[in-house]
DNA sequence: CAGCATCCGAAAAGATACTG
DNA sequence: CAGTATCTTTTCGGATGCTG
């Protein structure tokens, strides 16, 4: 989920009479969209969750959130990039890098808060709600 | 962004010291995780966005949120499965079918609405910080 | 230690054609 | 209209080997 499919704008399906949104901010929409995907990506959750406690060196965010050391590296260069972490390198040998949470990336980790609220507040709901659709689907058996 | 790798409970890491979570609920942790990456995913957001103001047919929804019909009628069984909307189906020819969301489901409408309010609100230091990045990074050419 | 490059299998998502 | 089934393309993500 690294980017966002360039040709899904939504003012060209055919029969779309344009409510939605207003003409002239489709590259808002679009860049609305590709961050969401970028912020609503697994690794992203789990390392700025990670991060929102203390800042962490690469090996350890790696053993906290479970990612192969290829996924972390290219989730912290998109958060980094996108001006949610800092990358501090120390010019020690072997060489040490932590990385902490920016004022921005601290915001949305309270945001990414509110929705991990939401699934342990609902999980069991939706976990009844499964169970009766499976069932529903399929009685026989 | 279906299903969360089995794999990667939190207590299996060498080097973790088991701070994170209380030995007992990993099962747990584990469905928060999934749920998570199914709440995150790109199409939900957009599907439970777009029917927070009125329900819609299923074509309606494809025009707004931009998805495939094979991504929506996926997004939308696991909605529906969740609790999150229901389908109605209208007895008429050609079949008419509206999708709505639930309490459960408005509930959710909300917390994303804070996720899509974080973008909306930071999308502009995002941009700039990505501005940055990538003239730092290339600085030739 | 932290990371980059490469290869490769698995999974996701798009396009297309067909149906009640 | 609202799907299902199938095919192809794209992306994800782990494994491995190599650097400073």
């Amino acid at each position: 989920m690294q980017n966002v499919n360039p040709q899904e704008g939504t003012a060209e399906f055919p029969g779309h009479r344009g409510e939605t949104v207003a003409p002239d901010d489709e590259a808002k929409v679009a860049l609305v969209r590709e961050l969401l995907s970028r912020v609503a990506d697994k690794w992203t959750l789990l390392v700025v969750d990670a991060l929102e406690e203390s800042e962490l060196r690469f090996n350890q965010l790696r053993a906290k959130v479970g990612a192969s050391q290829k996924m972390l590296t290219k989730t912290l260069r998109q958060l980094e990039r996108d001006g949610l972490v800092v990358r501090r390198v120390h010019p020690t040998v072997p060489p040490a890098v932590d990385y902490r949470l920016t004022p921005l990336g601290l915001s949305l980790g309270e945001t990414v808060c509110s929705l991990w609220l939401w699934v342990d507040a609902h999980m069991n709901d939706v976990q009844r709600s499964r169970v009766a659709f499976d069932r529903a689907a399929r009685p026989e058996a």
